[in-house]
DNA sequence: TTTCGATTACGAAAATAATCGTATTTTAGT
DNA sequence: ACTAAAATACGATTATTTTCGTAATCGAAA
């Protein structure tokens, strides 16, 4: 197995995997279109930022069609996970806790997410 | 009211920060001696990172002292809260209680934090 | 096959963040 | 008052990330 270390994505980066994540398969088009809805962008801008994370390995692409496409090489999930460990740490002092506390308090959640999180918790409690 | 718009601080702050908020109050080498503890770093890079936080109003200095003295302007809470707003909005979809199942699904959590937990859903759903 | 609109390739500038060397200032101890 | 140690001030360099202009390339339509 060839190491396989955790890259960091950029917060640029962050923005587009979620649009590949979502969309599972992306051209630069439509990912620059979906980014051009919420700021002003410039189109070769997308396209450099995924050339990079191509080099990077965060995505790989398919050259086969004339509009290569996208897919992610990370998961959502993975990403997730780190990047909410880095917070656990360095933010609420290891103490996973302490975040779930502060994101409940600050940020409702639904009445099934509520129960979802019962029921996982009587789980961990077993 | 003259406006208080939030200020991220960069990783470096961060964790000066989080060594300010632990101490309270805390002089340029108090913060250093804690961050070289963990990474290799001069001082003045520490000095300077802190001077410039100064100037972005993320921390106040009081100069009477001949060595300056630093307080936490930004509350820790306050600093939690928006960067687990961004998490969730950024990468949960606006989800918080997807960011607490990650979290509790893969970071372990004491039994008394887990109670605390139920404790809190429990408020929430009435 | 020629053209034209869309796409990728490339390089470099601009913006942001982190680093540290050197100069200056301060003050306690002599 | 002088010195030395320790602190701050400042500028500049380096590294990283973001941005985008321009050129080259591709391919469908004429």
């Amino acid at each position: 197995m060839p190491a396989a270390k955790y890259v960091k994505p950029t917060e640029g980066e962050l923005e587009i995997l979620r649009v590949i994540w979502d969309k599972g398969l992306a051209s630069v088009r439509d990912v620059h279109e979906e980014l051009a809805k919420t700021k002003e962008v410039g189109y070769t801008t997308t396209l450099k930022l995924m050339q990079i994370m191509n080099e990077k390995g965060l995505v790989k692409r398919d050259k086969s069609a004339r509009a290569h496409f996208y897919t992610a090489v990370v998961s959502k999930e993975k990403t997730q996970k780190h990047l909410v460990g880095r917070m656990i740490d360095g933010l609420f002092g290891g103490s996973p806790g302490q975040l779930v506390m502060q994101a409940l308090g600050n940020y409702k959640a639904s009445e099934e997410e509520i129960e979802e999180i019962q029921q996982l918790l009587n789980n961990l409690k077993k």
